[in-house]
DNA sequence: TAAACGATTAGCT
DNA sequence: GCTAATCGTTTAT
């Protein structure tokens, strides 16, 4: 990972970007930038959308917890979770306050440019969290300034796929997922054109 | 208080 | 393709 520091070209992502419904926001993070200041970054390549209403795969599904109550907080929000007891994911929480909903941040491709990042990729929301450093003290936290976590809109607009969401035992078969047509740093491409 | 369960990944068959 | 690693959160006694 890079130590550049420079701010990345374009226009850094508020709450206005985030309040809509996550199925929304989701496709439209494709192909902006992910960036934190002397750590680095790279162009999101897979997101997934977890939903406010009927998605029992969202965290929120039986309302709020400990754990979850950073869903519920202002659209622009960071959340962190401890998957598997080994990572830690990143999701941008979605919609208006107290209403719960998100998007797992999952991979994202390294730019080339010399702009942000190192031209490495990674591809799966555990090896994506650890590259940026992120820690469950993020959680609850704005991007911006405050968080040091930062996305950004360099006018880069992507063809955008559908899929199904990876990693969930129900509603595994809601078309949430969202993807970089043409790039490579998308995990389980195998489950997209088959489709089981 | 105890037990089960992951929005995953690396390593081995 | 299959499984261990690993630990905070959730759910059940």
């Amino acid at each position: 990972m890079s130590t550049e520091t420079a701010f990345p070209p374009g226009r850094p992502l508020g709450p206005d970007f985030f309040a809509r419904s996550p199925d929304r926001v989701a496709p439209d993070l494709i192909g902006k930038v992910l960036w934190s200041p002397g750590v680095g970054g790279g162009r999101l390549t897979e997101v997934e959308a977890y939903l406010p209403m009927d998605d029992p795969a969202s965290h929120a599904a039986r309302g709020p917890t400990r754990r979850n109550v950073a869903m519920y907080g202002r659209p622009g929000t960071i959340y962190v979770f401890l998957s598997y007891g080994v990572h830690y994911l990143l999701n941008l929480v979605t919609d208006r306050e107290g209403v719960a909903s998100a998007v797992l941040i999952r991979a994202m491709e390294g730019l080339e440019d010399g702009r942000a990042g190192d031209g490495v990729s990674y591809c799966g929301p555990g090896r994506l969290g650890a590259a940026l450093g992120i820690r469950p003290e993020l959680s609850g936290l704005p991007l911006g300034p405050e968080s040091g976590v930062y996305v950004i809109d360099d006018g880069s607009r992507p063809r955008v796929g559908i899929t199904t969401r990876v990693g969930i035992t129900q509603g595994a078969a809601l078309p949430l997922r969202y993807y970089a047509s043409d790039s490579a740093c998308v995990t389980r491409r195998s489950a997209i054109q088959g489709g089981t």
